[in-house]
DNA sequence: TAAACAATTGAAACACAATTCAATTCTTTG
DNA sequence: CAAAGAATTGAATTGTGTTTCAATTGTTTA
């Protein structure tokens, strides 16, 4: 008698959630958060301003989920670094340079994640996303190293060290860094956490 | 026969401009720079929205000039301690020192000027403070200590070791920390701190 | 194919603060 | 005091982007 969902409908409709937040990443990815209007993002995703609405109740909604993706992945990232790491020292080593090669790599997305104005339900997302950095050093360096001060801090201090040095670096308003300037940038903070967790 | 500027109408004019400021001043202290629409800085300094365009040409200008103040202020603090210091280990000391306490006694205004979101214009001004803070540190360490790595970086690490590590402290949504909690956060900034640039 | 209803459009409505400006009030000077 | 003009008001306007929703298009079933 008449139209009603289905499997082939669900996964359309899957599809279609899935390019929005594709089309929103890009976006973000390209001009930042603040290029990320929604009629952009429709245009982005060949569809119209009214049918994001139907899968997200918001913008804010819309910004968080991709950010919380985004940020998850980057997460994701540097917990394997610490992962595959097998003392203190090479923890931060890894850390740093997976954190700043992939800040320069992507430069627009980094500072959306690490810097730029967000809408509040996204700035709580970053706050998980820094929890999260802090959580995964931390657990590495407490159980292999004794060190001088609580892990919490020190990996706290390790991810503000690299955020504020990428501070310039990620300014939108700059042109990025020489190869060379990110090579250096990276010797020196390994260096600079080496010596601030008590190793070598 | 007419009406003419004095030195009466310009020191009033002055009077007015001064009220304009510390009225934005003290907004933003108490709810951040997010509270502080012109209608509300207006009925904070008993004026109408309208008299502040007569002295700012924008609501980003006033906020600019307001924040360039306070950071000013906040930067020429950390300065002095710098200067009152006669090692590296006693600058870094002073400095997580200074800046913890500054922070955690006036906790929105640093919120802030560290981490609120902003508009563009005030953005320009923070990079300035932090560029101030690092100079100031770079300057102190450079003379006096051979560090391991560039005073710079070093130095830029310092004010993201602190940044990072208050970031918690200051989140509006949070209780303000116990004193405690102050107190042993500055212990374990400073043993931090000193370890990182290699002194004891 | 027709009926039933879901998906999609996009222009209009809305929200919200910044900004303007005609009208009013205040100050100064001769 | 009256005229000239500056200071001040605050309601109306503007600008900008989000959100809605009536109308349209697409899909499914009998």
């Amino acid at each position: 008698m008449a139209y009603r969902e289905t499997a082939k409908t669900r996964a359309k409709a899957d599809e279609r959630r899935t390019r929005i937040e594709q089309a929103a990443r890009h976006v973000i990815a390209r001009g930042g958060i603040a290029a990320a209007s929604i009629a952009s993002v429709a245009r982005e995703a060949g569809c119209s301003s009214g049918l994001i609405y139907t899968y997200y109740s918001s913008r804010d909604e819309l910004l968080r989920v991709v950010f919380a993706r985004a940020a998850g992945h980057e997460l994701a990232v540097v917990e394997a670094a610490v992962e595959s790491a097998s003392n203190a020292a090479d923890i931060v080593d890894s850390v740093v340079e997976v954190f700043v090669r992939r800040a320069v790599t992507g430069r627009t997305l980094a500072y959306a994640l690490l810097l730029e104005a967000v809408p509040e339900s996204v700035q709580i997302e970053r706050m998980a996303l820094r929890r999260g950095y802090v959580a995964a050093i931390a657990s590495g360096i407490e159980g292999r190293y004794q060190t001088t001060t609580s892990a919490e801090v020190a990996a706290r201090a390790l991810v503000g060290s690299i955020a504020e040095n990428l501070v310039d670096v990620l300014d939108p308003a700059k042109e990025p860094p020489s190869v060379s300037a990110v090579e250096a940038l990276i010797t020196e903070l390994s260096v600079f956490a080496r010596t601030a967790i008590g190793e070598q």
